[in-house]
DNA sequence: AGCTATCCGGACTAAATTAGTCTAATAGGT
DNA sequence: ACCTATTAGACTAATTTAGTCCGGATAGCT
């Protein structure tokens, strides 16, 4: 099955969260409680987000995080980089990995790259306004499927 | 991570071997050991794609499987709903595994649901044709990944 | 009929990944 | 000082994925 893990899943959410605070900060326990996620499993879900730049952090009383960048800013590219590194959608394409015998002659490895840079296009295609959506116009969209 | 599973892969591997052999007959032994995938594994994986109807089985000496469609009606789409069931890019979509305690007002299922339907999309899209490329070829096209 | 090569399908085990916890430290505001 | 909140890494638990095993069925060949 092809599925995104929880870290993308929760910081998908986190931050939509921190787009409905406008300005203001909000804490990780706040988030994680408004959520219905671990506390300490956000805590270093947001730290990574901190670290490529779409949040802030504040220190002490009142603390917690703020958005730094506009939804349309942030991509789901970017998100799944910060959280779980470049975006390998088969095992063998990561670097130093390939055990299989056929190495260069290998026939699935293009077509994984394939594969892979069409997942990457979707992904930077995907900014975070297009997720911010009611359950309603969610629905509508997906009502053919 | 986003990642396809090793079913998913082994399956475009074989279809593509048998791609090569026009309308020969070639047993899950000659492919396994030809692609480096383990023979029980991969005997599992084409009973299911037999089971909808892109390749046939031969049963008994020189037997095997057979394509029975043109690699542009084999989406990506269809060989991982055959292995793995429908799509369902996040855990919540699936139904009855939603313990969100937010339920219908979750902030993430609606989200979640787009991106589903974005990489059900281009799964369709993704037909085995696509996927058939030299070594060469595909480092042309991801060149600038 | 009997032999052999193959597919069939389920139950099982092993390996790897992911999810989540714990602990101790640092930073800043009041 | 004290309280709240972030930071960071090691650790454990849970789940999923990968892979094995085995008894059985099917078809062709001699
Ligand atoms: S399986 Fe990835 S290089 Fe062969
Ligand atoms: S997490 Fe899926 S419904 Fe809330």
């Amino acid at each position: 099955m092809i599925r995104v893990n929880k870290k993308i899943e929760y910081g998908v959410l986190a931050l939509l969260y921190l787009a409905d605070k406008e300005d203001k900060a909000a804490s990780v326990r706040e988030m994680a409680s408004n959520c219905g996620v671990p506390e300490t499993l956000l805590s270093k879900i947001m730290q990574s987000i901190k670290n490529v730049g779409y949040v802030s952090a504040v220190y002490g009383n009142q603390g917690g995080y703020k958005l730094t960048k506009e939804l349309s800013e942030i991509t789901l590219l970017g998100l799944t980089e910060a959280l779980d590194g470049p975006i390998q959608v088969a095992e063998c394409l990561e670097e130093g990995t390939r055990t299989c015998p056929a190495k260069a002659s290998c026939r699935i490895v293009a077509p994984m790259n394939v594969l892979n840079q069409k997942i990457v296009e979707l992904f930077h295609a995907t900014s975070l306004d297009t997720l911010y959506v009611t359950t309603e116009e969610a629905s509508e969209k997906v009502a053919v499927s």
